[in-house]
DNA sequence: GGTTGACTTTACCGAACGGTCAACTATTAT
DNA sequence: ATAATAGTTGACCGTTCGGTAAAGTCAACC
């Protein structure tokens, strides 16, 4: 463990919190070093950009949004439809700690760079489409479940659904920080059921 | 009409233009002067702030989004489930325009700024707010009109499908800007009948 | 003990940022 | 005709932007 494997790290960190709280554009590489306590030569010794270490940001927010909310939520120790509820419920209450510690709803964090990027930073937008697939993954599965359990048809494409639960939630999340109210995760992703086909009891 | 209007209509145009094909960010006020061929200095001879300008540009892009494909697709010509199958097309045709026009499908307008700026700029998020009611009482009349028709259920919560609604619009739009792939409105924005509720033929 | 290479420090670059200002020119109303 | 008003111009403000470069520090290895 190296000291520069330490310094790589905390530019990471502060420049994940800086930018999920406020925006790409509006965090410069020296705020962020400032934060981070690393001079900006050192940044650049690093990264050879701002893109550049926005993407790692990205591939970051991915593996700790899939360990700390996705596989927690959707493990098999419950039924599908049970996960799902699970789920629900996580995001709620993430978004409702954001609010606490931030004073706002921060949404999905690569949901808004991507929106932010997309068509100004290739690179950004196709790490972004890439973060979806992984996502995307853990929904197929539960998904995969569910149809073995009968919860949904036999004949659902989980591949499609899929992708539709991950539209419906980056949208609940975009309406949730629009009116920074994380009840909004609360009222409306539950409908996320009609929209896999999940049969009604 | 004096000239004034014209100049200052010219800014609100090429701030629009800018703003939605690239970030509020990433477009200057310098730059928005140099494209309506404007000096700063009227800039804010009509405008307090780059702020207040952009609450300007998205009234007015939620007036043209209202005229243009809203209040055409819902018109009351067809039954409800028709007009939804309109909205669809001519939301798909829309991104489709866009993409061949800028390189890129640039989603929702309202939305994009929304999760750019709602941490960063309270005006500017409470305007977004206020343009999302204004589109969803457009989808609570179609839902009602529904519900008449016999087409949803007869106690469903029309506000609240309505709110679902737009939700799951602002989400496959976001998804499609990040796949910068408009065939994504085409095959996913069709799951919105389950999501209402509309009865299987 | 000297060399290498990773890491840090600091000063610096030109360009752009949002915004201000005072002087100037049209237009309009009295 | 003149005074007030609306609109325009271009220079200017301090600050920050992303990025560069060069010198210096330090530990590991030969």
């Amino acid at each position: 463990m190296s000291k520069g494997y330490e310094t790589r790290q905390r530019l990471l960190d502060s420049a994940q919190e800086l930018m999920y709280s406020r925006s790409y554009s509006d965090v410069g590489v020296q705020e962020i070093c400032k934060d981070a306590k690393v001079q900006k030569g050192s940044f650049y010794h690093f990264f050879p950009s701002k893109s550049a270490l926005t993407v790692e940001v990205l591939e970051q927010l991915k593996m700790q949004m899939i360990e700390r909310i996705l596989l927690p939520a959707f493990a098999k120790d419950l039924t599908p439809v049970k996960r799902f509820e699970r789920f629900i419920e996580y995001a709620y209450q993430y978004q409702v700690q954001l609010k606490a510690e931030y004073g706002y709803v921060l949404g999905c964090p690569m949901g808004n760079i991507a929106l932010e990027m997309s068509t100004q930073d290739e690179d950004i937008r196709k790490k972004v489409e890439i973060l979806f697939e992984s996502i995307f993954l853990v929904f197929v599965d539960v998904l995969d479940d569910a149809k073995l359990a009968g919860e949904i048809d036999s004949d659902a494409d989980t591949t499609e659904l899929a992708q539709v639960a991950l539209a419906y939630g980056e949208g609940v999340l975009l309406v949730a920080k629009t009116k920074n109210d994380p009840e909004i995760v609360k009222r409306l992703l539950p409908h996320i059921a009609k929209l896999v086909g999940f049969k009604q009891k």
